[in-house]
RNA sequence: GGCGCAUUCGUCUAGUGGCCUAGGACACAUCCCUCUCAAGGAUGAGAUCACGGGUUCGAAUCCCGUAUGCGCUACCA
């Protein structure tokens, strides 16, 4: 076991808690479990543009709701919120003034159109694209709507050691002179990162692998204010199917969408913890303690990973699988409420639903399939629809298949208990008098008492249904079977 | 364009010089179980370990090059 961490999740507040920004906030967090150290939150909403409202509220609801809590942050009112940067601007205003006295930044004044002609030319050029130094020795004092830039070394190279790829070197001379403090007085990224890592003590900094290339900027800043530089550690990004980065045209790509469609939170941190990370050569189904337990910065991957919904959908029925039944019952209500047709009376009869429920548990792979038309529909629906033709066996023909749906009928309403047990030993006497197979009688009767031909199993989805109810469709079928006028007989 | 990172079945991955004629999982196929479906069990197909050179008695594993993919290249994070 590794000394205690201190890491910290810092997602800027600019639209949906993302997946594979969920993922992140996770590595860290199972990084400070497994080695009983502390999980700060940080929000970095220093992009006033960008900023969208409720992105930080939808970020934390997806944290609590995968069950990821953090050690500390300021108090707010009893409970601790995360840190936010935009309530900490005076500290890194104070930072920026000092790396100017210390000769290691400048004021810019350079106007955004300048920059953009700048840009436009080294496009054009062909040379690579970057600040050209231009206020860098001017020495200029500040000035309404100037920014203050690092002062890159113009020389030499910059290394680190990263936990997952190694070491990774860059010449600094490919590194231009980055903003640190924007004019409308919000600090980059770059600056209040570096700023609060240090006062907030993190000592590991794991993040999505496209902060690799900007990491030598922030060693540099390390070293600038004299501060010692984290652990990095830069975690594989998730892909789409197609190999790009998992976008909204991929599907859910929100943490909640997920919560919505009905996947577990189990579900979500051990197919997460996978995208990227394998304790072995089989281990898949993991809980939480199991992955905090093993979980290590060494068997993280170098490669990225493709987000494959089927694997999360197999997963999420395994987990589904193992509900017990109340907390199936549980979870699956509201899904049931929403999802049943509005004619359904409501409230839902819980007791009923109990009963339901075991019928479909091992065959839904979300929660909100439970309440589909294919799974549950004739469960609750007060009519059935089907076309007649599905309660014909084509073996047996459409007079036969009458005649024994009538027999069955008569023979089912002389049954006192209309229990399972019950049902198939009279069921199955009846196949043996009457000479049908299983499937035939079996088939016939599910489409007359669900409108479906893949239900659960017959006895317990009649037991369930009740015998007023199960009569009665077997009695709407043999209408039906009077008025069907086969086009071939 | 420049810089960086990566490259094992369709996908997630195991593999850190000989246990690899490359293992597991999802998906797929066949069979078993069986009243249908699902679940479960069994079996199978599927990867010349991106390619080309080295190093070595021996390489998926080490080195070099090439290709491809991805990321960064903002007063975004």
């Amino acid at each position: 076991m590794i000394s205690p961490v201190r890491v910290r999740y810092a997602p800027s507040p600019t639209g949906l808690p993302h997946v594979g920004n969920i993922r992140t906030a996770f590595f860290n967090w199972l990084l400070a479990r497994h080695t009983c150290g502390q999980f700060i939150v940080r929000i970095e909403d220093t992009d006033v543009a960008r900023t969208v409202p409720g992105a930080t509220e939808g970020i934390l609801e997806g944290l609590k709701w995968l069950g990821i809590d953090w050690d500390e942050g300021p108090n707010n009112g009893g409970d601790f919120g995360p840190y936010f940067q935009s309530q900490r601007l005076d500290i890194y205003q104070k930072m920026a003034q000092q790396l100017i006295s210390q000769g290691q930044a400048y004021y810019c004044h350079c106007s955004s159109q300048r920059l953009e002609q700048m840009r436009a030319a080294q496009i054009a050029d062909k040379k690579p694209t970057g600040y050209d130094r231009h206020c860098r020795d001017a020495e200029l004092d500040y000035t309404k709507g100037a920014v203050i830039r690092f002062k890159m070394p113009l020389d030499g190279s910059t290394s680190f050691n990263d936990s997952i790829r190694g070491k990774v070197t860059f010449e600094n001379a490919n590194l231009d002179d980055f903003v640190l403090l924007k004019s409308d007085g919000y600090p980059t990224y770059h600056l209040a990162n570096i700023v609060d890592d240090n006062l907030m003590r993190i000592s590991h900094v794991l993040r999505a692998e496209e902060w690799l290339s900007s990491t030598p900027k922030h060693i540099l800043l390390y070293a600038a204010f004299g501060y010692p530089a984290p652990v990095f550690a830069h975690l594989p990004i998730i892909l789409g199917s197609d190999r790009s980065k998992l976008s909204k045209r991929h599907g859910a790509v929100s943490i909640l969408d997920y919560k919505e469609q009905g996947y577990l939170p189990e579900t979500m941190i051990n197919f997460l913890a996978l995208l990227g990370w394998a304790l072995d050569d089989k281990s898949e189904i993991f809980s939480r303690e199991e992955l905090i337990q093993n979980f290590s910065l060494e068997r993280i991957s170098q490669t990225s990973a493709i987000f494959n919904k089927e694997k999360l959908d197999w997963m999420n029925g395994v987990y589904i699988r193992k509900l017990p039944l109340p907390e199936f019952a549980r979870l699956s209500l509201p899904f049931l409420e929403n999802g049943l047709p509005s004619n359904v009376k409501r409230p839902l009869n819980t007791n009923y639903v109990e009963k339901v429920l075991p019928l479909v548990q091992e065959r839904v792979k979300t929660l909100s399939e439970t309440a589909t038309a294919e799974i549950s529909g004739f469960f609750f629906g007060e009519n059935i629809e089907y076309d007649t033709s599905l309660l014909i066996d084509k073996k047996i023909g459409y007079q036969k298949t009458l005649d024994i749906l009538q027999i069955a009928r008569a023979k089912l309403d002389e049954l006192e208990t209309f229990e399972a047990p019950a049902l198939e030993l009279l069921l199955r006497n009846l196949i043996e008098e009457i000479g049908v197979k299983a499937g035939q009688l079996f088939g016939t009767l599910r489409t007359a008492v669900t409108g479906l031909t893949a239900t659960p199993p017959l006895f317990q989805t009649m037991e369930v249904l009740g015998k007023n109810i199960s009569l009665r469709r077997i009695d709407e079928a043999i209408s039906k079977l009077g008025n069907y006028l086969p086009t071939e007989l």
